[in-house]
DNA sequence: CAGGATCCTAAACGATACTG
DNA sequence: CAGTATCGTTTAGGATCCTG
């Protein structure tokens, strides 16, 4: 998911906050610290293959911060990296809009005045 | 690209928007109509299809309008909608974001001071 | 000029089972 | 508890050829 470079700055921001499960990741850690157990029952959709491949991704990109705590049984704790929060203003933004056009959902595309 | 509800305003957003080609068509039509073989000199490395599918797309979510001229040979133009005028800010922060942070690629994700 | 049709590959994600 | 390994499906996008 960031295999080639991106020239692009929005595509670059794209790369990384892309992946089914990372803005509720993103979202979910926003502010808070979270342990994987924790993660995986917030999203109980995702699989532990998947939401560790996620969060191994936005480790890669710097964005989240794994702690492991060396004990029996692991203790796995994920974090926003200072890096990631300068991502949270263009989480925000993403999120306004998507709240202010919710209402026009994937149909609806013909003038729907302010029904 | 948006057969499933977006529940989270942030996936909404980003289904609008994801697509490899997206974000350059999207900076490309920004204050300007453009004609399909003109988005295709400034995109040489997107073949027709695959423009074809993403302004479809970008038509569907209704952020650009595809403008018909019935004459031969033919001519369509493409530009954003008001919608569509409503993601520059979104695409503004993602940009600026990519833009402060490029010097930070793929890898580099130790303290890598300003070298 | 602006596409449509068809075939193909790579990658994302899910399902399931196993592990230190 | 927090993974890893393996397999299978889906889909985005590319390659190529055809058309009004």
């Amino acid at each position: 998911m960031g295999e080639e470079i991106r020239y692009c700055p929005v595509e670059k921001a794209l790369a990384v906050i892309s992946g089914k499960w990372k803005p509720y990741i993103f979202r979910y850690l926003t502010g808070q610290t979270k342990r994987f157990g924790e993660l995986q029952r917030a999203l109980p959709h995702v699989t532990r293959k998947t939401l560790t491949q996620q969060l191994r991704e936005m480790e890669e990109d710097g964005v989240v911060i794994r702690k492991v705590y060396p004990q029996v049984p692991p203790k796995v704790e994920y974090s926003l990296s200072d890096y990631g929060k300068t991502l949270i203003p263009v989480m925000s933004s993403l999120s306004s809009w998507g709240q202010v056009h919710s209402k026009r959902d994937n149909h609806a595309r013909d003038n729907q005045p302010d029904g």
